[in-house]
DNA sequence: TTGAAAGCGTTACCAA
DNA sequence: TTGGTAACGCTTTCAA
């Protein structure tokens, strides 16, 4: 591979006009045209490491990831990547298998490696953790979709207590008083705040919680096909069930096929994530819809903001979740 | 930050001696401790652009994508990271919105990132592209999906003719004749595959082809949808349809539904991809599913062979779609 | 087993 | 506007 030492020699220049020429110095025009015409000959690339250590900087963004394989992350990254792209930065993205040690080690990595920015949906770190890990590193912060008590960071959320409310709402509007919920691991944080639509409607309209109707489990096909059995071999069954993301909504509705049980007829489902969900079922699928792309380029906005300067404190936006249908037919 | 020479100067050893250490080089046990405390005490990191720039590698196995959030792709690379990972490798993955220029683009960019390897997914370039923008760098790649005609590198591919032949055989048993095809756009790889398994299966039963029954489109959920009233208001419509990907399939359903039509009574369907989708539905849905994980795992281990030194021929390996439900019912 | 020293390719300072 | 040169932090060779 050619260096700038080559493109130097053939273009008659010395080494420190190259680089001037490349990172938009002053250079004289007839010099211009001679180093182009040497980098186009030599095929000279920029050697990403050689600038990376001397102008400790570098066009990468961590992503750090529960999952690569969900759906609703894909949809924030994905839009979260094309905004950076514009402006020139490239992601590193990585997925800890919403595992402990695997959370800390990738974030290590992506810290070490030389990124620019982070954009990070936590799991398990306590703000204890991630300030030893991520302290001695300055390195500018976005959470998504979960927060970390105690993080002074970005922080891009949607409403997840009122768009449970609302569907709760719903459901109860016509007529369900005996409602269950499937909703992740206690400790995860969309799980706590969804939780808490739930008991705030159910207490809102002076229905008594059954702790039988809720299940607290990782957010799985599995999930949510068990909790299909559970529920409706209570010997008091739920009328409603809301699920909480979108594989244990597809749980659910399998486990209530296997059962030859139909929705809405013998229970109504309300589902979550996967828009495309929707009006696959024979009826349609009540569902609450996080805004994905919304959060993405929010992210990136907050991060490009970053890395420009902007050094006020931790900001949070809360973006509305759309509960279909949209009309309350 | 602190360096190798801090570390070298509090242990009271030299720098070569301390990266020695570092890399696995023989060092006294005394020596060892001392080193160890000293990185433990300054917080000592490798920097990763001066290690990239002297040992010219780097720990980062670049992954070229059509699109981020398309589940297939989730799963191929979910898997394929955690195979690298064991390794020590970590992914900068790039996804170019099937857009021919980005598609350009971001294999220029990751190509000149420092990447030991690369896992691509193509979709526009030419073999001609390919070796131009590839050529300068000496960097193993796995195609996966699908192949560049005249590119020798190693590849990852389903049986796409076999597997829809199979599901074709299922429905032309069942009495079907009038049989119509969704597919992607003709020079697609895999939509040409799938459309040759197609083809071959109304010819070896000897249905005569109709060109209304066949759509070339873009593999979205749109399409699906409209492939839908396309086909169902011919003067002549099919008994049968089959989708080739998970958005085209999710998309035929919402559209058949949209049109009130049952599946499987007016008119069956078989699906690709996500095998979750096949218990959601009343009747579970006839499916063609791609064995993701698998695919990932073995484009990991040819890049892995390629990176501790094989050398041999561009190597194609063609896993087998699994065609639900297993027994043929 | 150890350490001094020569780079790796780039940028940025400073003098011309 | 230009160019010489000193870093940046690390690895590796070669002698000791």
């Amino acid at each position: 591979m050619a260096t700038i030492k080559d493109v130097a020699l053939k273009a008659g220049v010395s080494m420190a006009t190259v680089s001037k020429y490349l990172n938009g110095g002053n250079v004289r025009q007839a010099h211009k045209e001679k180093i182009r015409s040497a980098i186009e000959e030599l095929q000279y690339r920029v050697n990403p490491f050689a600038r990376g250590l001397k102008a400790q900087r570098s066009p990468y963004i961590g992503v750090l990831l529960p999952e690569i394989d969900v759906p609703f992350y894909g949809n924030v990254v994905s839009a979260l990547e094309k905004v950076l792209r514009e402006d020139g930065f490239h992601c590193i993205m990585s997925s800890y298998s919403s595992d402990h040690g695997l959370e800390r080690d990738h974030l290590q990595f992506l810290l070490s490696s030389g990124i620019e920015g982070l954009v990070y949906i936590p799991e398990h770190l306590t703000a204890e953790e991630f300030y030893e890990l991520t302290s001695r590193y300055r390195i500018p912060t976005v959470l998504v979709d979960r927060m970390i008590q105690g993080v002074d960071a970005d922080c891009v959320l949607v409403n997840n207590a009122e768009a449970v409310q609302e569907a709760m709402e719903r459901l109860i509007k016509k007529g369900h008083k005996r409602i269950a919920f499937v909703a992740g691991p206690q400790p995860m944080f969309t799980a706590k705040e969804r939780m808490v639509g739930y008991f705030r409607s159910l207490s809102d309209h002076g229905i008594l919680y059954d702790e039988a109707l809720l299940v607290n489990q990782p957010t799985t096909f599995a999930t949510g096909y068990q909790s299909a059995q559970k529920f409706m071999n209570l010997p008091n069954p739920p009328t409603a069930i809301v699920a909480t993301n979108y594989d244990m909504t597809l749980g659910l509705i399998s486990g209530l096929r296997d059962m030859e049980l139909h929705i809405p007829e013998d229970v109504q489902v309300f589902g979550f994530d996967s828009i495309e969900l929707r009006t696959v079922l024979r009826t349609p699928l009540p569902i609450v819809h996080q805004p994905e792309e919304e959060i993405g380029k929010t992210a990136a906005k907050y991060l490009l903001d970053r890395l420009r300067g902007f050094a006020g404190e931790g900001r949070i936006t809360r973006l509305n979740c759309t509960v279909y249908p949209k009309a309350d037919a």
